[in-house]
DNA sequence: AACTCGGGGAT
DNA sequence: ATCCCAGAGTT
C-alpha cells in the first residue's frame, strides 16, 4: 500500500469520527433491531453478493417461517427453498439448514461464541464469521467484504488487486490495526455503510469528514481505487426448451441434478444444441412461417433433434426466445411446443398443471420461459 | 489460484 | 453492455 500505517492518534480520531457519522446516518434495517446472532447470521448470509433492498422482504418472510435455529434445523428443504426462491445462490439456503443442525448437535443448540466455532459452521466464511463475532459477541474481528475493501483501498492507497485471494491479508492486517476494541460491531458496520452509501464505486471523492483520512483524496486518485482485475464474460450456451402437454393438459417438468447449477430445481425440458443449430431453428421455424397454426393445430412434422425418443408431436414453429445471465454462463433458450397422446414419464420428470406451478421451486430462467410462452401463444 | 454458484440494480 | 453487490465451497 502507498500510505503508511496510521499512528495511535489518527486511529483514535478515525474511530471516533467514523462511529459518530455511523450513529447519525445508519439506515434503519430490520436485522439491526438487536444483535441476536441468529438474526445477524441469517441477514449476513442473505446479504452475500446481494443488495440490501433485495434482502429486506426475504428476511421478513424467512424469520416468519423459521424464527429459531431449531425451526431451521427441522425445516423441510422444499419449503426452505421456496422461501429462498428468486434470491439466487441456492446453496446458501441448503447450507443454512446444515449449519443449524451443526448448532443443535455440536453446540448444544446454542450459537457458538468464538470465531473458530462460528467459522466451523457450513456456509460461514471469513467475512460472515467476522461480522457475527463482532456484531453479536463484541469480538475485535474484521469483516472484510467488497465495500470494506473498496473503502480501505482508498483510505490507504492499496494497489494490490482485490480480486486476488492473496490480497485479503493486507486488508486483514490494516483492519486489525484500526478496529475499535470498544465497539468492533459498529466499526465494521460503519465501514460497510460508508462503502454502500458514501464511498461508492463511482464516488469521485470522499465527503469532508472522511477526507483527512483518505490517501486517494489527498492525491486526487479516487478513481484509481480499488484496483481490480476484470472477470471473463459469461460463456454462451444454447438450449431448446420444450413445453410438452399431455391429454390432461399438464406440462412436463424436469428436476435438475442434486449438485451443480440450480440444483434440484424444476424446469421445462432443455436440450443443449450447437449455436449453428440454434440459429437454424430460430430462422427456419419463425412464427411467421406458420401463423395460421394455433395450439389446437399441431403440425404432423416432428422435430428430430428436439428430445428425440419422446412420443411428442411438435408444432413447427417456435414461441420466442429467452436469455438469462448467470455469473459465468449466458443461456439462450428457444421455446417449442408439442403434445403427446402417450403416457410416458422421463427420469426426474413430473406432469403438472399450470395452476400448481407455484408449488414447485422455479429458478428465474424457468419463470422467464413460462412468461414468454404464455405471452406468445395467448395473443394469437 | 482458479472455477463454480443467481439475480438484480445502477451506470 | 458493464460493474458489482454485507462471499463461500470445491477442485
Amino acid at each position: 500500500m502507498k500510505s503508511k500505517m496510521w499512528d495511535e492518534q489518527t486511529i483514535h480520531a478515525f474511530q471516533t469520527t467514523l462511529l459518530d457519522w455511523y450513529h447519525q446516518n445508519k439506515r434503519n434495517l430490520p436485522w439491526r433491531a438487536d444483535t441476536n446472532p441468529y438474526k445477524v447470521w441469517i441477514s449476513e448470509i442473505m446479504l452475500q453478493q446481494t443488495r440490501v433492498d433485495t434482502v429486506i422482504d426475504y428476511y421478513y418472510r424467512f424469520m416468519e417461517e423459521f424464527p429459531t435455529v431449531k425451526s431451521l434445523a427441522e425445516a423441510n428443504e422444499e419449503k426452505l427453498l421456496k422461501v429462498w426462491e428468486g434470491l439466487g445462490y441456492y446453496s446458501r439456503a441448503r447450507n443454512l439448514k446444515v449449519a443449524a443442525t451443526q448448532i443443535q448437535e455440536d453446540f448444544n443448540g446454542e450459537f457458538p461464541q468464538t470465531v473458530e466455532g462460528i467459522r466451523s459452521l457450513k456456509g460461514i466464511g471469513p467475512y460472515t464469521a467476522g461480522a457475527i463475532a463482532s456484531i453479536s459477541f463484541g469480538l475485535p474481528e474484521p469483516a472484510i467484504d467488497g465495500n470494506v475493501m473498496r473503502v480501505i483501498s482508498r483510505l490507504f492507497g492499496v494497489e494490490e488487486d482485490i480480486a486476488k485471494a492473496s490480497t485479503y491479508k493486507i486488508f486483514d492486517q490494516i483492519l486489525r490495526a484500526i478496529i475499535s476494541y470498544e465497539n468492533p460491531g459498529d466499526m465494521n458496520q460503519a465501514l460497510m455503510e460508508v462503502g454502500a452509501t458514501v464511498s461508492t464505486p463511482a464516488a469521485k471523492e470522499c465527503p469532508e469528514w472522511l477526507k483527512p483520512f483518505c490517501y486517494a483524496c489527498a492525491h486526487d486518485e479516487h478513481d484509481k481505487f480499488p484496483v481490480k482485475s476484470k472477470k471473463a464474460k459469461p460463456k454462451d450456451v444454447y438450449y431448446l426448451a420444450g413445453v410438452i402437454e399431455n391429454k390432461e393438459h399438464e406440462h412436463l417438468l424436469i428436476q435438475r441434478p442434486e449438485n451443480g447449477l440450480l440444483a434440484k430445481m424444476w424446469h421445462y425440458p432443455l436440450e443443449e444444441v450447437e449455436p449453428r443449430k440454434y440459429q437454424e431453428f430460430k430462422q427456419l421455424w419463425q412464427k411467421e412461417d406458420s401463423k395460421q397454426l394455433s395450439l389446437d393445430l399441431v403440425a404432423e412434422d416432428t422435430v428430430p433433434e428436439l428430445f428425440s425418443g419422446w412420443p411428442v408431436v411438435w408444432q413447427k414453429r417456435h414461441f420466442g426466445e429467452v436469455t438469462h445471465v448467470f455469473s459465468h454462463l449466458k443461456w439462450h433458450i428457444l421455446i417449442f411446443y408439442g403434445r403427446t397422446q402417450t403416457e410416458f414419464l422421463p427420469e426426474h420428470g413430473k406432469w403438472l398443471d399450470e395452476q400448481s406451478f407455484s408449488d414447485l421451486v422455479f429458478p428465474k430462467v424457468q419463470q422467464k420461459i413460462v412468461q414468454q410462452f404464455n405471452k406468445t401463444h395467448k395473443v394469437e
